[in-house]
DNA sequence: ATCATTTAGGTCAGGATCTGTCCTCAACTT
DNA sequence: AAGTTGAGGACAGATCCTGACCTAAATGAT
């Protein structure tokens, strides 16, 4: 029965291809009779689908928002939009869904086909990187490590710790963590035989290593709590503290609370707390307000800001 | 034969959720012999999906990318995260796929299930606002037209011309096209009977109207090329000239060429011409760059950077 | 090297399902 | 009021599906 199947998919493909479709231009396209046309819509809406149907003349079908999520049938370019707006909303960090992006990029990447693979990986490389941005991470990596967390395979890469030194890892993956604007690994290393947390940016080369092990339990209530809880331990190199010379309502609405603490003053003013590792980013965050602010710390935020100022000043002649 | 081919879909599913399956499983989960599951990956394999399988212990089936797209069968969560990318890729006017994007939001938003569609719109608040970002344009307001366009079906709305007139317009709609940051509208005025480009962001209460139309010729070879043309006849308000203090080749890499133009000048400076209506975002995305750099005009830039620079100055103290 | 496990796939029989044809109804637009 | 479009029952013949049973081939572990 593989033709009714597929038959029923490409009923389903074309119901979402467009809104209106009338019964025999249905009938048309698959080759089949009107007959089966209605039995294969009742079949449809027995499996859930909710298909309306309009009577008389400009009679027609039509596939309407159900209860459950149908199968989605995409061309080529859909499925490249899909790839590459999961790309940026998996870096952006400020929707707070980037672990879930990163999980339905995994998903589409299994089984996107390489031509069109190929067209994804040409659009990523044109994207802009930001200078002020710092370093990122590659969306292969992101979803080579979320493919080994899923599938429970071990991985190996190459790690750059923070004092420089390279080594070469072998872990079990746990999950991958979206924290700040950071992507981090909490994996058991194998060799040290301990749990540990790798920053998705300092890490090269990871490819699954093919062998499968069974998932640890990490210690702490999930993923990421524990990584919050690394991080604490190690907060940001820059701590900002400033005053916005704007209501607080007016700022909170414009950041996002991951980014940072918002108390007003009074009406017209409000204290404003970040942190980040990268001045560049930290300065460009407080001149995207928009607004008056005074600096009240660190001095190497003030000392970043007046030479920003004095760049624009020259510049501007 | 809904039995199988849903169950074929279930299979989809499990093949789509994780990597390795073993038969076994397979049958269990879909309450079938694995007789059956054995004629259901043949059945796949019929359909053009790549079920790779691994025999001896630890044997198991794969799902392979292959050359066409399988129909993708979400989870609740993976939809909302695609929407969400979706309505990022398509606002950010980087990628060159905002079209494609819109298309693909049109075609998931006809299927997402209410409460989904909530969770997203949910999302869609929190998201910041950049003030130096201008009007924006609602996603939703961008599906409604989208839709109109890829249905024929007339639409009504009102609309803000340059001096503030109000005035109500019925149109047929024929592109959606994204230009610099913008969105625009290309439709047949009913009223006027002629050709109009409409901003979406001076749009307002988008709505279908009910009846159909049979589309017209647009003259021009197509919507982009036509709406490009309209534009050079309005340029932007502000046309920016610059030299940057840094090589051409540095600077082509973080510019998408829609957003101005580089000409080398010597090894260590080039020329950037870029326009935009809006003074603070054409500032930002100097401030962007990272590099040192002269203004050559117009006077309001200069202007606005010697502001920002004063306000940085002020505030860093 | 051997054994156990896993996929591959042929065959068979009974039952279920599918399709097209023909027909009658109901709903809706013009 | 007429014409168009979807809804769906009935029927017959062909087709397909499923589970059971069996053998072959591949592969990792002991």
């Amino acid at each position: 029965m593989t033709e009714t199947s597929s038959r029923l998919l490409a009923l389903l493909s074309l119901l979402q291809a467009r809104r209106d479709w009338p019964g025999t231009e249905l009938a048309e396209r698959l080759g089949v009779s009107g007959r089966t046309i209605r039995r294969d819509i009742e079949r449809l809406r027995g499996l859930g689908y909710p298909v309306e149907s309009l009577t008389g003349p400009a009679g027609c079908y039509r596939l309407r928002a159900g209860t459950a999520m149908p199968p989605l049938l995409l061309d080529d370019d859909e499925a490249i939009a899909i790839a590459v707006g999961l790309r940026t909303a998996a870096r952006t960090s400020v929707s707070g869904i980037e672990e879930t992006a990163v999980r339905a990029l995994v998903k589409l990447e299994q089984v996107l086909p390489a031509h069109l693979s190929r067209r994804v990986a040409a659009l990523g490389a044109a994207t802009i990187a930001s200078p002020v941005a710092g370093p990122t991470v590659e969306p292969r990596h992101l979803t080579v490590i979320a493919a080994a967390c899923r599938d429970s395979e071990c991985l190996r890469f190459a790690y750059r710790s923070r004092d420089g030194a390279q080594t070469q890892r072998l872990v079990e993956p746990h999950s991958l963590v979206n924290l700040g604007r950071r992507w981090y690994l909490v994996a058991w290393d194998r060799q040290r035989e301990d749990w540990r947390t790798f920053r998705l940016d300092r890490l090269e080369r990871p490819a699954g290593a093919g062998t499968r092990f069974s998932p640890r339990q990490l210690p702490g209530r999930d993923a990421a709590a524990y990584m919050a809880q690394r991080m604490a331990e190690a907060p940001n190199r820059f701590e900002a503290r400033l005053t916005l010379h704007a209501a607080a309502e007016t700022i909170a609405r414009r950041v996002p609370s991951h980014l940072g603490t918002i108390r007003p003053i009074d009406e017209q003013r409000c204290e404003y707390r970040t942190g980040d590792d990268d001045l560049g980013w930290l300065a460009l965050r407080i001149v995207m307000l928009g607004v008056d602010f005074t600096v009240h710390g660190p001095p190497e935020l003030a000392e970043h800001l007046r030479a920003l100022s004095a760049r624009l000043q020259r510049g501007a002649g």
